[in-house]
DNA sequence: GAGTGGTCTAGACCACATC
DNA sequence: ATGTGGTCTAGACCACTCT
C-alpha cells in the first residue's frame, strides 16, 4: 500500500551488522583493537549467537574486521599483508608482488580543482591537501602519483613529518581515522607527457597506463582521489575475477 | 607425527561443497537447471539442512550457483546479466555499461605459439582455434579481441555457423559444456600497430589499454587466451575493490 | 583449563513464488 | 496450500590459543 523505498523487512543481522559497523566507525573501538567476543556480545545486543557470527562474518568478508580462531576478532588496520594487496595491483610480469618506496615531490595545501571537488564530494573552493609522489619498484621509478585529500578531514596532512609512510591509508587511520574500506577504479592508457618523461624516466609519447582511484570510508564516502601513472614495461595491473 | 600437507581436518560442508561441484561440472545437472532443493539434497548426503546450506551458499558465492528465494537454485549460465558483467569492465566515462556487438574478422585452426600453448597448457604444437574480432561499442569501434582456445576440447568451434555469439562464454557452455568460473587480467598500456589503426580506426602510436585474460574452468584449468585492445577515449576499465 | 572462533545439528518461523 | 530459500534460535562439540 505504502511507498517504500527501503524493503519493509530488515534482517536481524543486518541491522546487528549496522550497529557494530558505526561503533567501530565513532572510533568505540579504534583499529587494531580486539572486539568483545561472539557470546558477550550476543548477550549485550540480546540476540542469538547464530545471529551475531553471521553479522560479524559479513564484517569479517568486507574487510572491516579479521577472525582469528581461539584469539578472536579484530578490528582491521593497514598495516596487515592482507589489506595491503586490496588495493595495489600492480605486480611484476610474472605475477611476484614487492612493496614500492616512495618519494614526495609536492606536498601542499591548496584550493580544490573543480574536478577533484566533484569526485570528493566538496563545494567549489574548498581546500585540499594535495600530495605527489614517485613509486619505486625494484630500485626502479614506476608509478607517478598525485593525490588529494579534504583539508578539513586531514587537518594537518600537508605539515605531517617526512618521511610519510609508503603505505598512506595506515597515516590516514592513525593519524587522521579515517579508514579506506572500499574503492573504485577506472583505468585509461595515456601517452606519456613532460612530467612523466622526467620522473619515469620514459621517452616522449610512450603509452602509459593510468589509473584514476576514489577510495571511500567504511559508509561509502569519497576519502580521496589519486591518479597515478604507471609504466607497464616491468610491471602490470592484475585483476582476479 | 605425519608430514601432512593438508589440514588433517575438513569440514563437512565442504566436502559437501566439492561433491556438488564435481556433480555440476559432470555434467549431471547442466547449466540452466534446478538443482534438488536444500532438504532432498540434505537427506540424500545425511547431513542437517544448515550443511548443506553453508556448502551451496559457498558456491553461490563463487557464481557458480544462483539461489532464488521460494523458487530454488540453477546452475549459473553466462547468458544473465549478473554472469556477463562479471568479465566485462569495460564502461562509459560516466559509468554506464552497454553491450558489445562483435564481427568477426578471423577464424582459424592452426598450431599453438610457444606463449599460448604455455599460458594453455597445452604441448608444443598443439593445435588451437584462433579467432579475432572487432567489438563495438555505442556504434563505435572499441576492442580489437584476439583469443585462442584448445581445438581438442573446442572441437569444431572454427566451423560453428556464423553469426558467433558476442558472448562467446555462453556457446563454450552450450556447445561444448566448458563452463568459465573464473580468470585473471593483466592490463599494460601499448601502442596502437598497423591492425588497431585499420581496425579501431586511431592514430599510429595513439596509446591503447591491453588486456591479457586468462579463462579458467570449475576446476581453474586454463580455457582461453585472450588478448584485448581496447581504445580509452570514449570508455575505460572499471575496477570496484 | 578456560576462552575464543568454527562446525554441526534440529527445529521454528518468515518471505517469496507457484499453483 | 504447498514448496522453496532466508532468518533466527539454542545447544553440543571441535580446533585453536594462551596461561
Amino acid at each position: 500500500m505504502e511507498h517504500q523505498l527501503t524493503p519493509s523487512y530488515r534482517p536481524l543481522y543486518q541491522q546487528i551488522k549496522e550497529a557494530l559497523l558505526t561503533r567501530i566507525v565513532s572510533g568505540d573501538w579504534p583499529p587494531g583493537t580486539f572486539i568483545p567476543s561472539e557470546s558477550a556480545l550476543s548477550k549485550e545486543y540480546g540476540v542469538s549467537v547464530g545471529t551475531l557470527r553471521k553479522a560479524l562474518d559479513a564484517l569479517a568478508h568486507e574487510n572491516v574486521v579479521i577472525r582469528y580462531q581461539g584469539k578472536g576478532t579484530v578490528v582491521a588496520t593497514h598495516d596487515t599483508d592482507r589489506s595491503l594487496f586490496q588495493f595495489f595491483h600492480l605486480v611484476g610480469l610474472n605475477g611476484e608482488r614487492s612493496l614500492p618506496i616512495s618519494r614526495v615531490l609536492i606536498r601542499q595545501r591548496r584550493a580544490a580543482r573543480s574536478e577533484e571537488a566533484s569526485v570528493l564530494g566538496l563545494a567549489a573552493g574548498e581546500e585540499v591537501v594535495h600530495i605527489r609522489r614517485v613509486r619505486e619498484l625494484d630500485d626502479r621509478p614506476a608509478l607517478l602519483e598525485d593525490l588529494v585529500v579534504s583539508a578539513i578531514r586531514f587537518a594537518g596532512l600537508e605539515r605531517e613529518p617526512e618521511p610519510l609512510p609508503n603505505t598512506l591509508y595506515q597515516l590516514y587511520q592513525q593519524r587522521f581515522g579515517q579508514s579506506v574500506a572500499q574503492a573504485e577504479e577506472r583505468l585509461f592508457a595515456v601517452a606519456a607527457g613532460p612530467q612523466d618523461q622526467r620522473y619515469l624516466s620514459v621517452s616522449p609519447g610512450m603509452p602509459l597506463l593510468e589509473i584514476r582511484r576514489i577510495a571511500k570510508d567504511l559508509q561509502g564516502n569519497p576519502l580521496e582521489y589519486r591518479v597515478s601513472r604507471c609504466e607497464t614495461q616491468h610491471h602490470c595491473y592484475l585483476n582476479q575475477l
